[in-house]
DNA sequence: TTTGACATGTAAGAGGTTACATGATTCT
DNA sequence: AGAATCATGTAACCTCTTACATGTCAAA
């Protein structure tokens, strides 16, 4: 169980509802931790009845009703005792790069196209996260932000996303470059 | 099932056993996908069952036996067919990152800790990738080797792994100064 | 003599994905 | 008129992790 730990930390923010936490989890959640709306819903359920997170209806007028979850006490007695615990190691799974390391024995047109398509989906996420950690940091710079702030959590997690993004979109449109190349060298023989 | 293209790209280096699979899993394959020997030998298992790789057995002296695996023109076949399959996302899970977007919350002593002992792995992470490249191109210098060489996607995977290592150690670095400034700043008051 | 490398699995339980299910409102 | 957004789940299935199980040989 290591999913909670992540809707725990992304409850920190303030009040969520499922939907919403579902939506954090696509944007900055996303550079760190992987989780599809459904298992947000079951997750939720599972905490609240365990006492980590309390939920309040909110009627609304006009759309669907919604139930807001925030961190109780117990919560975040948790929280501060998965901080202390060692950590697992992180982990990547990319069928793009299963790809790349398959390319010598695979056509290789395909994977050039998804290396493009990455490294455009990799600029859009640059831009996404850049905008954010702008929000985030209000008027201070950047520097004066981490110095003072009281909520660098996030944006400390959102510029490792901007980085781990520029560097695959570095990397993909190098690669997708040696192979274009390699293709058009084999082409003249 | 998507751990099966990971085992067969792996593969396609030559001759494995299940056993060799799992240090590969260790080391260049960790940096596009993450698992477990149990899984291995089970997938393995399940491969050759479908004929999509086939395994012989070797007798040693000195050692217990093995099965050595290799692609099938079955399993070449399906990976061709998944590399011109549109690709899933790629996705991350990092408890540290989890700890880093809570520390607004928790104790940020461990928290930094860890992130300076995840420097130094990603460190010696970068000797060894290092190392791996210089003995995949053999003598040649890495453009001449990208150009040329016969078995790139090994070498094309390691120099992302190789550039997102560098780029977590120093993100963790700079995140654990970011971390500890805080610290002092607040015990001054 | 104990640690580490070699070598291969099984079984139970936890966790994650895919498909299904519903329905109102707002924007294009 | 159709697509996107808001809003919440269930059920079946697949995958992954954790714990267990076994045994040899080489090196420190």
């Amino acid at each position: 169980m290591a999913l909670r730990h992540a809707v725990l930390a992304a409850l920190l923010d303030g009040e969520y509802s499922g939907y919403q936490l579902a939506k954090a989890f696509d944007i900055g959640v996303a550079n760190f931790w992987h989780a599809l709306p459904q298992q947000l819903y079951a997750e939720l359920a599972r905490l609240e009845k365990e006492g980590l997170v309390a939920g309040r209806q909110v009627i609304q007028e006009g759309r669907p009703n919604k139930r807001l979850f925030r961190v109780t006490e117990a919560g975040h007695a948790e929280l501060e005792r998965f901080a202390a615990d060692v950590p697992k190691p992180s982990f990547i799974r990319d069928d793009l790069l299963v790809k790349v390391q398959a390319v010598d024995g695979v056509t290789a047109g395909p994977v050039i196209g998804q290396l493009e398509e990455r490294a455009t989906a990799a600029e859009a996420r640059i831009e996404l996260l850049g905008g954010l950690l702008h929000k985030l940091r209000g008027g201070a710079t950047e520097e004066e932000f981490l110095r003072t702030g009281d909520r660098i959590g996030p944006y400390l997690t959102c510029l490792r996303g901007l980085s781990l993004e520029a560097d695959h979109r570095d990397w993909c449109l190098r690669t997708a470059g040696v192979l274009r190349e390699r293709q058009r060298n084999h082409a003249e023989r």
